[in-house]
DNA sequence: CCATCTGGGTTTCGTATCGAAACTCAGAGA
DNA sequence: TCTCTGAGTTTCGATACGAAACCCAGATGG
């Protein structure tokens, strides 16, 4: 895995990390994000299990809208005027493995003494949901579900890669 | 996936996701440690690339030190004095799924026109690495890969789950 | 043995973002 | 008409961030 992006040569703006961070990096993004994944639509919802302040939650799912990961949309409870919830789009489901992934870290590394929080469960049969690093070519790691580490991988510049302005020809 | 974590019973504050989130979720943390895991190592080096202002820097990798996901070391080169400089731990490389899901979710969401800068190979046999989520007990979906996706995921409540204060019996 | 260079930071200070709490707004119900 | 409610917006003090200057210690050169 090591030195194998030589950052002499190669530029690190343009990295779909850093591009994805720019959209969901700040700091509550991520939370609602998992709120959204529960279940929770609306505003007040949101806003009294988080905790978080009413003017920053609105910047939040601002920006989630303009980026297409949450759509704002009507509704109307009979008897009460129509309001708007947030649903995940499919851009916005497709964040959920790094979400999963940051989960299983904390449950590994910053552990409850009672557990983990939350457990996923295949909603087919009950079994247990991971991430893993997996290989195209189908071979297995040493992890406990055959998964692979960050020390199976090796980075390499894509098409994408760009060279650093100042790179030694 | 919807609605299975009842926020009106269950808290919000003792997330596995929150916890994470505390630790690497600041502005610059996740790009340092993506140079970390492309091998980068020293600080001149991670600020020069990244382009972070050196206080902040400083200030990421004491936390990421503190919370061992780097280990700050000595070397010498010859000739030169004591240095230090910077080690991802296997606490830290336990992080490498999120930053590849992230990466994953920039490539084909917020795609660069040449393509992905970076591609991640099998260090065995150079076939692409992705991540998935996966099930225990080997059911596959219909991903291109046979991951399965969030509508494919049940968040079930788990051992360390805690009531609201205010949740009503 | 004095000056300079270098990697790895710390200080300072101005700007941007966050958090708490108060305020707004529109439509439903009494 | 008055009040309630969900969904925000405004205001203002507290943090965090960014740029640039400064610092420190041990090579290295003269």
């Amino acid at each position: 895995m090591a030195g194998t992006i030589d950052r002499t040569r190669y530029a690190s703006d343009n990295c779909s990390v850093g591009r994805t961070l720019a959209v969901v990096g700040e700091r509550w993004t991520f939370l609602v994000l998992r709120e959204a994944f529960y279940g929770q639509r609306r505003f007040e919802d949101i806003q009294s299990t988080l905790g978080v302040a009413r003017n920053v939650l609105a910047a939040r799912l601002q920006t989630l809208v303009e980026h297409g990961l949450l759509v704002r949309r009507p509704y109307r409870e009979p008897g009460k005027r129509e309001r708007f919830e947030y649903r995940l789009t499919d851009r916005g489901t497709d964040l959920f493995p790094a979400l999963v992934a940051l989960m299983e870290w904390g449950d590994k590394h910053l552990p409850d003494e009672a557990g983990p929080p939350v457990a996923l469960e295949h909603r087919d049969c009950g079994a247990r949901l991971h991430v893993e690093l997996v290989c195209e070519a189908g071979h297995r790691g040493d992890g406990a579900l055959g998964g692979l580490t960050a020390r199976d991988a090796t980075p390499v510049p894509g098409p994408g890669a760009r060279l650093r302005d100042d790179a030694t020809a």
